[in-house]
This record gives C-alpha cells, sequence and structure tokens, in this order.
DNA sequence: ATTGCCAAAATGGTAGCCAATTTCTTCGAT
DNA sequence: ATCGAAGAAATTGGCTACCATTTTGGCAAT
C-alpha cells in the first residue's frame, strides 16, 4: 500500500530533482533574476528542503543560477557584457569544434544529424517551441560530439546552457518565426559544408548562426 | 574566552576548507585516484562531516574529484584520452586568448608580467616548488585575463587546474630543472611578442608551451 | 584456492534545530 | 504626510545527529 502510493507520488519525478528545475530553467520558464525560494521549490517540485538545498548548489556550480550569501539562489541574469563574452568564447571553441569535425565525422553521422534537421523541419510548424528547443541541441551536441573530443563537446554544451536561463522562446532569435527559419536553413547548410569537408567554411556558418540573434534584437 | 579560543582553532584556517583541500588537490599533493574518505578529510582539516561533505562536492562540480555512489569521492585520475582532449581544448581557448591579450593589453600589464616573470627568474633556484607553481599560475592567469574576456579566462584558469590534481611536482614538465627553466624562457618570449604585439607567434609560443611537456613523458 | 557469509566501515539521505540575516510592518517623530 | 527607526516575521544556512543502504574485508567451510 505504502509503496504504491510511494511510487504515485513519485510518478511525476521519475527524473532526479536538479534535472526538473534545470529543464525549467533552460526552457526559460523562470525570469531572469528571479528568485528560487527554497520553500516554494520545495512545494512546487514536491521535495524535501535538503534536497532542494543540493539542487540549488549544482545548479548554481553550473552557473544556471547564483547565489548571493544570506539572500538565496536567483536565476542568473547576464549582463551586455556577459554575454558578449559569452558568445565570444563560444565562437571560439564552437569554430574549432567544427572545423574538427569537419575532419573526424563519419557519414554515419552526418545522416544522423540530417534526420534531426529534418524532423525539425517537419515539426517547425507543428510543434511546441520545446520540442524545437530540444532537436535544436540535440542537433549542435551531436555535431560537436563529432569533433572526438568530448571534453571539448561538453565544454560548449555547458556554455550554451550558461545563455539560456530567463531567454525567453529558448533565448536564441527564436522570439520570431523568421528567426527560428534561419536557424533551420543554416543547419541544412551545415550538412551540405560537412559532406563538403568544408572546415572553414563551416566554422564561418558557426560564426554566423552564433551571431544570428544579433539581427533580432530590439536595441542594438 | 570561548571566542578566543574558537579564532585560536580556526587560526590555521584563516582559508575556507574548500579551498584548503583545493590548494592541497592543486599542489599535487594526493596521488590520482586517491580515496577522500569524509572522515580523513575530517580529521585532517580539523572541520566536521557537514563542511566535509559540502567541500567534497563543490570539488567534485569543479571536476578536480570525482564521485561514484556509495564509494565516495577520489582524485581525479584521467586517463591518457582525457589528458589529449584536455590539452587540445586548452590549446584551442588559450591559442584565441593570447591572440586577443596581444590585441588588446596595456603596456602597464605587461609590466606587471614581466615583474612576475623576473620574480619567477630570481625564485627559479631557491623557492620552492610550490611557490613557483603559484608564480606561474599568475603569469598565465594576468595574461589571459588580458584578453579582456573574463569569462574566456575564467574557463582557461578553470581548464588549466582540472589537470593538476594528481600531478606531481605541478603537473606539467616540472618534473626536471630542465622543464622549468624551459617553461620561464617561453615566458620571457612570449613578453616580447607581447611587446610586439605578435598575435599568431604567441599562440604559436602557447601552443609549443602547452605541450612542452610530451618532450619530457617517460614514455610517448 | 574459491566461495559464501557475516561483521565492520563508510556513504548518503533525512529530519530537525536554531542562530544570523534580511525583509516586512508597524509605530512614532518631525 | 513623510521619513525613519524599532520590532516582528520570514528566510537562509550552518550544524548535529541518526540510521538505512551499500561496500569492504575477514573468516570459515567446502
Amino acid at each position: 500500500m505504502a509503496n504504491i502510493m510511494a511510487t504515485k507520488i513519485d510518478s511525476e519525478s521519475d527524473q532526479t530533482l536538479v534535472s526538473r528545475i534545470e529543464a525549467d530553467l533552460l526552457a526559460g520558464h523562470f525570469r531572469p533574476g528571479e528568485w528560487l525560494k527554497q520553500a516554494d521549490v520545495e512545494a512546487n517540485y514536491n521535495a524535501n528542503r535538503f534536497d532542494v538545498r543540493m539542487a540549488l548548489l549544482d545548479l548554481k556550480a553550473r552557473q544556471l543560477i547564483e547565489h548571493i550569501p544570506n539572500r538565496g539562489f536567483r536565476v542568473i541574469n547576464l549582463s551586455e557584457r556577459e554575454r558578449e563574452e559569452l558568445f565570444e568564447t563560444r565562437s571560439i571553441l564552437e569554430t574549432a569544434a567544427a572545423k574538427l569535425a569537419a575532419e573526424r565525422i563519419s557519414d554515419e553521422t552526418i545522416a544522423e544529424l540530417e534526420a534531426i534537421v529534418r524532423q525539425f523541419e517537419v515539426q517547425m510548424e507543428t510543434a511546441e517551441l520545446d520540442e524545437l528547443r530540444a532537436l535544436n541541441g540535440r542537433f549542435h551536441d551531436l555535431l560537436y560530439q563529432s569533433s572526438g573530443n568530448s571534453l571539448l563537446a561538453e565544454e560548449i554544451k555547458a556554455l550554451r546552457q550558461r545563455g539560456l536561463p530567463g531567454a525567453r522562446g529558448g533565448g536564441l532569435a527564436w522570439r520570431t518565426m523568421a528567426g527560428i527559419l534561419q536557424s533551420h536553413e543554416d543547419h541544412v547548410r551545415m550538412i551540405a559544408l560537412l559532406r563538403a569537408r568544408d572546415g572553414d567554411g563551416l566554422a564561418e556558418a558557426i560564426c554566423g548562426h552564433l551571431n544570428m540573434w544579433r539581427k533580432y534584437l530590439p536595441k542594438p
């Protein structure tokens, strides 16, 4: 009896507490700078105080939230400057990884990438934004994993995630349909460049892709 | 009375527990793969169980130690492959940062760097290895901070540190005096390249500097 | 020598307490 | 009425203790 109850209660949390909060953070379900009060998290995620503390510490270590002593934790809120630095650093890592990937990627993996891009194309009009965001993430993760350097890939992933919390609509230029379409076309082009083993071209494409959002900013 | 006692007891730990353990890790005072049992740490650092746990979690987040469920924490022990990946990634970031630094660094900061190098030269024969290691760290930190991108600098610092735990003698090619001397000469050369604003040359120097240790390996 | 079993050791999840700090509220003074 | 200060409420966070789970290590039996 008690076991069944416990299972039922936990049913919605087949994932760990951290990953549930993380998912909400990366999906932009919190506002930048929003306070994550322990009591609230405790209630909203149906967890106990200790787990909440551990989860928040974990997320803090990954810089998705920040910690202010005696105040608590709040969603990261990057300054203009920090955002610049983030994109500069991502450009460095991602262009380098792209060049490596162009050399090392296998034909099978290119096919996998293409499958993701196709799925993106199909779901672009119907699916929810979160779904598209997930596909986008899978595309880039797989691409950078193909660099053959998984530490590099992890580093890139971590940096990408740091830009997401509090960024509405997935965080890039994805506020507009045009942005999403542009993103998709970039991906198609990347596949072609991978097939052509054009590392430099790919790097350039990545750079443009990364800085795409600038075109869609309210006030540049 | 009690206050004075407390202060005295804490006197040796004016730094936090994490930074004390961290210092020992980075100085190579633990062996790679060595277990950090909670009880031992508790005793050796004169701390309580809770603080130890928090400290170990923190160090785990920075990948200086790893955590195996129900076994505990142990000093990171990089595989050959992981070490390759680490250096490849560092090369990418550090050469990029060096190029930026060559553009953006001020004359004052170059002078600061030179001061560190001079101090290194003076202390090379007399000072302890830990002292030299600290100076080396300050040199590289300041250099990469001069890229004007502090996120980039932090990232580089974190990656550098990940290579240190368990690496005897500071972790690089610093097992031999020749390695230390080589390192110093590299630094001198870097200063010259900075003065000449030769970003590409500097990047190349960094690359060689980073991969210097290969020459001094027991079995390549 | 190998296997199985039991005891000892260690981890790690949990509850709960209370001091320090911040935030909110209320009250009083100008 | 506004501002400021004192006090109350809320919140964080450091800490102790407990014990279930798991692993480890040793000992005995085959």
